[in-house]
DNA sequence: CTGAAAGCGCTAACAA
DNA sequence: TTGTTAGCGCTTTCAG
C-alpha cells in the first residue's frame, strides 16, 4: 500500500480553485470574513472529497494551543487501581472536554516520580493546561509556579493552596455518616481511617467524624480510632485493633469502602454478626459495594461530577481566564443499606 | 504576571554562541555529527540555563510524529467502569510507553459513538498509533482501513482481523476452571456468561466450558447455560433463572466476577450456602473478590501485562515496521478461594 | 566541525 | 470578497 501524503489546505485550495487563506477562513468559520456562498461551497465541496483535516502538529505550532489537556494522578498505584473512582472521573471529565473538542493526556505520576516529568509537559507546550488528581503536599511549590502560565485545576484537595480546585465535602460527608450511626443509638462508635491523617481527605472525614460525636456530647476516644491505608489489608488490621478492646464498640464508621472490606472480613473471622453485633458504614460507594454481605451503608461520591467539575474549571481558566472560584466542593450522600442495621428492602 | 515566551532554540544558539543547528544537533544527539566537546559542552549549559525543551508542536510538525498514542476504549461504560480492570491494563501500558518517550491520549469512544470521532485523530495526525481496547464487529471494516496507513493494536480479539492483538487465552482459562470443578466431584455444573456469546471473550469462555464438560465425558445440557452482562444485575437474573431449575446443578462457573457478585446475593436470598449446597468460581480476579463471603474462586487475568503487551506490539509497529505477530495469548491462573469447595487456609 | 537556508502545514495581518 | 506574505519553532540537507 502506497503511502500516499494526507492531503494539505494547499491541495484544497487547488481543488477548489481559491488561495490557502479562502480555505482557512471558510473551514475555521470565521465570522467576520465574508465568503460569497458559492466559493465557501466549493471549498467545503473539495475538503470533503479530499477527506481533509488540518494537521494538528502544524494547527498547534501556529495558534500556540495543543488542544489537549493532561490529566495527571497522582495516587500511588494502591489508592488509583483498587475501586472504579478513577474511571468514572475520567467519564465525567472526558464528556466535558469531547464537548469542546479538547483532547485528553493521561499521565500518571506515582509520588517516587519526579514533578519534573510533569513540567516537561508544559514546557514543551504539550498540553494547554492539567488536572492534578490526588495532590500531594510536596508539589504545592512547583504547581504554584507553574499556574502562573498554565492553567491548573486541582481534584483533591492541597492545603495552602490557591489553585481552583474540586472535591467532595469530606467533613459534612463523614459528619452525616456517624449521625447516622447516632441516630441509630449507638454511643460507642468507632473510626477506621481512608488513610494516615497527613492526606487531607482522611484529616476531613477524622473531623467530621468527631464533629458528630460531640454534636451528641460523647467525648471523643482516641483508643477508639484506627487508622487504615487504602488497601483492604490495612482495614483488617485496623479492626483487629478495634475487636481487641476490653469494651467493643457497637458500630464503626470505616472511611472507605475498600477498607472496609478488609474489616468486614476480619469481623466475620470473628464470628461477629453485622450488623447485630457490629454495624458498620462506608465512604465511596464503589460500585460493588452493593454486593457485600451485608450490602454495606455508605456514602456516595459523585465521582462522574468531580471530573466534570474539574473539567469545567479547567476549561473556564483555558478559554476566559482563571477563575476567581477557588474551590468548589460536591456534596455526598448517605446511601443506607444493611450493614448499619437500619437496613431498606429485603 | 509577565507571560514570558518560552525560549526556542534561537535563544540556546545565541546564548551559546553558536547557530541554531548546532544546537537541534547537540540537543538530539545526532550520532554523525562530530561538535566539538566543548561547543556541545557550550550548548548543554545554555539550554539548562534557560531550561530550554523543544516546542511539541513544531517538532510534530517537521518530523511528522506527534509522540502521542491512542488508547480507544470501546467498552459501554457497564462493561468498562465496573471493576479495576482497566486502570491496571493502563498502569502496564504507561510504564512502557514512559520509557519510549512516548505519551498517552485517553479516548473513550462508546459503541453510540460514531468511529469516524477515532479516524479524525489519525487524519489530524494526532497520534502516532493506537490501541484499541474491546473492538466490536463492527469496526473491523475500518480498522482494517486505517492500519494501512497507522499502526493499530488491538486489546481484545476481533473475528477475521489479522490485526496485531492481544488477548487473554478465555477457552483454555474457561476449561481450566471448569475442571477444577470437575475435579471436585462436580457432574452438574452450570455455566452463567459474562456477556452475550455475540461477544469473542464470552463465546471463547462458553467453548472452554463445553470443551471441559466434553473431555470429562459429560453431555452439554444447554438449560444450564444463563446469559449474564457484565452487571451483578444480569448475574442475580441469570442465577434465578438456574435455581428455578427443576434439579439444581452443584455447582456454577460464572464467567465474570463482578456478574458473580449477583449470582451470589440471589444464591443467598434463597438460602443456600456457597459452597455446601453450590459451588462457584469466577472469572477475572477483581480486586474485591477475594473479600467477598466467602472468597471466590476465580481466574487472574493478568491485566497489567496485557496493557504492556499491547504497548510492545505498537511500538515495534512504529518502531521496526507491522510486526508478523498475529496475536499474543497471554495465560491465566485460576486463584483457588472458597466458594469452589476446595478451600485454601482459613 | 559549524553555519546558512529551506521547508514541514497552518494561520492571520495586510493588501488588493 | 479574496489573495499575498510572513512567520510559528524546529530539523535537516548542503555548503563552507
Amino acid at each position: 500500500m502506497m503511502k500516499r501524503r494526507s492531503p494539505t489546505a494547499e491541495d484544497v485550495a487547488r481543488l477548489a480553485g481559491v488561495s490557502r487563506t479562502t480555505v482557512s477562513l471558510v473551514l475555521n468559520g470565521v465570522p467576520d470574513a465574508r465568503i460569497s456562498p458559492e466559493t465557501r461551497q466549493r471549498v467545503l465541496e473539495a475538503a470533503a472529497r479530499l477527506n481533509y483535516r488540518p494537521h494538528a502538529g502544524a494547527r498547534h505550532l501556529v495558534r500556540g494551543r495543543s488542544e489537549v489537556i493532561a490529566f495527571v494522578m497522582r495516587q500511588t498505584p494502591d489508592q488509583v487501581f483498587v475501586d472504579a473512582f478513577l474511571p468514572e472521573v475520567l467519564r465525567g471529565l472526558s464528556d466535558v472536554l469531547r464537548e469542546a473538542n479538547l483532547h485528553l493526556l493521561l499521565f500518571p505520576l506515582a509520588p517516587d516520580h519526579a514533578p519534573e516529568e510533569t513540567t516537561r509537559l508544559l514546557q514543551e507546550r504539550r498540553v494547554d493546561g492539567m488536572i492534578l488528581s490526588g495532590p500531594r503536599f510536596e508539589d504545592r511549590e512547583w504547581l504554584e509556579h507553574w499556574a502562573q502560565e498554565t492553567p491548573v485545576v486541582l481534584l483533591g484537595h492541597l492545603a495552602g493552596s490557591s489553585l481552583p480546585s474540586v472535591d467532595v465535602d469530606n467533613l459534612q460527608a463523614a459528619a452525616m455518616a456517624t449521625r447516622h450511626l447516632l441516630r441509630l443509638g449507638h454511643r460507642r462508635i468507632g473510626l477506621i481511617t481512608n488513610a494516615p491523617l497527613s492526606y487531607t481527605a482522611s484529616y476531613e472525614r477524622w473531623l467530621g467524624y468527631r464533629q458528630a460525636l460531640e454534636e451528641a456530647g460523647i467525648p471523643y476516644d482516641e483508643t477508639l480510632v484506627a487508622f487504615g491505608a487504602f488497601t483492604p489489608v490495612s482495614g483488617a488490621a485496623a479492626m483487629e485493633r478495634l475487636l481487641q478492646l476490653p469494651e467493643l464498640p457497637t458500630a464503626v464508621f470505616v472511611a472507605s469502602d475498600v477498607v472496609a472490606f478488609g474489616a468486614l472480613q476480619v469481623i466475620r473471622r470473628h464470628g461477629l454478626r453485622v450488623p447485630q453485633d457490629l454495624a458498620l458504614v462506608g465512604f465511596d460507594d464503589v460500585p460493588l459495594s452493593a454486593y457485600l454481605d451485608p450490602p454495606l451503608t455508605t456514602v456516595h461520591l459523585p465521582a462522574e461530577d468531580l471530573g466534570r467539575e474539574a473539567g469545567r474549571l479547567l476549561l473556564q481558566w483555558i478559554q476566559e481566564g482563571r477563575p476567581s472560584t477557588a474551590t468548589i466542593r460536591l456534596a455526598t450522600r448517605l446511601i443506607i443499606r444493611q450493614s448499619c442495621g437500619a437496613g431498606g428492602g429485603t
